[in-house]
RNA sequence: GUCCCGGUAGCUCAGCUGGAUAGAGCAACGGCCUUCUAAGCCGUCGGUCAGGGGUUCGAAUCCCUUCCGGGACGCCA
């Protein structure tokens, strides 16, 4: 237990004698589950309850009188408690002797790079599937928002107590991969000089125009006359494989490492296409009408009924994404994550539908939205195109904002907001970049234990440090802020919202600058010298650790 | 027309499993570098939490409704 639910714990055992003592409650069961929160504002001190309000309807008296009935009866030694004063309509507001949070301290020097981690997903198993782009293209600004979002989520979850897998599913099947292969030949005849006319639905991007002369270079003109099939064929493995190590090598370069890279073609060759389909049939979830095969998704939630085999014979999308998630859920993990970007929020019904159909529990399977990235510059909103391929690409971003910063803003934001992405503030590696704030702090620490080296001052074993030496509110209060974090973890990963840890982390560094500002850590008083010292050395943990979930490097100097 | 997300300070956004006087950054304005990094700190200004109704001791938060912005509604992927 944390120093911060020991704390909750002896508060709520306190309040709940008390209650029972006044004679408010007949027993324990009777009580609301005891809701403690630290105030907002700090003239209502420590740490507050609401539990006399709560207590109304039980106790038959207006929530001051209760109060006044626990605070009489409370045993104050036993949660630190100072004072105990009732305010507003029946607040009870706990002064506390701070002294408590001091084991903060030991219990982050001693967790190290494992502070903050909590135990709530039990070693349950999670895969979590995210970024997917058709290797088609180059990844642009939004697969960038779903990387960042989806490598920090589970950077948060395995932190959490899960155990994680990441998952990119490989879309290398399907009409797209046909229009990639023609694009890339119209790409080569236009490098040899010959008039090629682009597909109706090609791709237009740069990269394609790249792979092309690179062909060219390579094999000159030969493929020209290579049969019809084989050529087709030899254009589109190249443009595969081309494509997947580009995408590889973005995410490689971006910190985004899979576990698993699965392929859309191996549900064919598997035969886990045509499992799914004779499945669905055994189970009577499908109906032929039209020609086409459908299915009842409508019994599962779905506004209409989906065609699986078209009347040509072919799949649908939705056909090899069932075999796909059917073979997620033979997998056995407790729980699945995908993130997928806002354009395909409609597409989550039929799935969990699909689901459903299959005789899998739907709810095992959670689909997170991040939704659209703007990119602003010169203070325009610019335009992507897909017919020009004029969009700015992940490379181009890591190339011009970094890493860091990208990594540091995509995950900024919820995502359940449209993201407004300012390339000029983004660029700018000034002090507009929030970025800088937070490893600014970090690196500020170093330059501290730095000097602390250079004047010959060492820590001691946090054990013999005298901590009492800290007794200013900036103390106090960055040593309850480091105590919140394993709570933060917890509840991040509860609520699948990775930017509640930029939101405490930022906190956290703000705490630490106005005390950098305020107060000196290395004076001639070696006493608390060493008190602060040992504050610091746990905060700079602290620090580094939010930073290594978002993925962010935290510097020694800046 | 149906569904999803959003609407909070001039701008970008937190806060949303109900709590006290609604927060941060940027912008604007005014201060702070002879001492551990000024990529920093301190302060001022700034609000009909889109509008209306409801639930309750209490609503930015929950429910209903209207409006506005974005997205999705294919035998495309």
């Amino acid at each position: 237990m944390n120093v911060l639910e020991k704390l909750q714990a002896a508060m709520t055992n306190a309040l709940s004698d008390a209650a029972l003592n006044a004679g408010l409650v007949d027993s324990r069961d009777e009580l609301p589950p005891i809701v403690l929160e630290v105030p907002k504002e700090k003239s209502h001190g420590d740490l507050a309850t609401n539990l006399a309000m709560q207590l109304t309807k039980i106790a038959k008296r207006n929530p001051r009188q209760i109060a006044e009935a626990i605070v009489e009866y409370i045993d104050k030694s036993r949660a630190w408690i100072e004072s105990a004063e009732i305010a507003g309509p029946g607040f009870i507001n706990f002064r506390l002797d701070k002294s408590f949070l001091y084991p903060v301290i030991g219990d982050v020097l001693e967790q190290a790079g494992k502070y903050g981690s909590v135990d709530a997903g039990r070693g349950r198993t999670i895969q979590v599937e995210f970024v997917s782009a058709n290797p088609t293209g180059s990844l642009h600004l939004g697969h960038a928002r779903g990387a960042a979002v989806g490598d920090v989520l589970c950077n948060v979850l395995s932190f959490a107590g899960y155990e994680v897998t990441r998952e990119y599913y490989i879309n290398d099947a399907g009409k797209q991969v046909v229009n990639l292969a023609r694009s890339i030949e119209a790409r080569y005849r236009q490098a040899l000089g010959q008039e090629a006319e682009m597909p109706e639905d090609g791709y237009y991007g740069e990269d394609i125009v790249g792979f092309a002369q690179e062909l060219v270079e390579r094999e000159g003109n030969r493929l020209l006359s290579l049969p019809d099939e084989e050529r087709f064929n030899y254009f589109r493995d190249y443009g595969l494989e081309k494509e997947l190590d580009k995408i590889k090598r973005d995410l490689g370069r971006f910190g985004v490492h899979f576990d698993n890279w699965y392929s859309e073609t191996s549900l064919y060759t598997s035969g886990k296409v045509t499992a799914v389909l004779d499945a669905l049939r055994t189970k009577g979830q499908v109906y032929e009408q039209d020609g086409a095969v459908w299915l009842s998704s409508t019994q599962y939630g779905d506004d209409k009924d989906r065609v699986l085999v078209k009347n040509d014979g072919s799949y649908t999308y939705l056909t090899p994404d069932a075999a796909y998630h059917m073979d997620k859920y033979g997998r056995g993990y407790d729980r699945m994550i995908n993130i997928w970007g806002a354009d395909h929020h409609g597409y989550i019904p039929r799935m969990k539908a699909a689901m459903a159909a299959l005789g899998n529990d739907p709810d095992k399977l959670t689909v997170l939205i991040a939704q659209m990235v703007s990119l602003f510059q010169d203070g325009e909103k610019v335009k992507m195109s897909k017919r020009t391929g004029k969009a700015v690409t992940m490379e181009d971003l890591m190339d011009e904002v970094g890493v860091d910063a990208i990594r540091y803003f995509f995950t900024m934001r919820s995502m359940d907001s449209h993201l407004d992405f300012d390339m000029d503030l983004a660029v700018s590696t000034s002090n507009e970049n929030p970025v800088f704030y937070v490893q600014y702090a970090h690196a500020r620490i170093c330059s501290i234990f730095r000097q602390a080296e250079e004047q010959g001052i060492a820590l001691l074993p946090w054990q013999q440090a005298p901590l009492h030496r800290l007794t200013t509110e900036h103390e106090f209060d960055l040593l309850r802020k480091m105590g919140e974090l394993p709570e933060v973890v917890a509840d991040t990963a509860r609520n699948y919202a990775p930017h509640a840890i930029i939101r405490y982390v930022y906190e956290l560094a703000s705490l630490f600058h106005s005390y950098y500002k305020a107060e000196r850590v290395i004076t001639e008083d070696t006493e608390q010298s060493q008190a602060r010292l040992q504050l610091l050395a746990a905060l700079r943990i602290v620090i580094a650790n939010c930073l290594s979930m978002v993925g962010v490097s935290a510097p020694d100097q800046m």
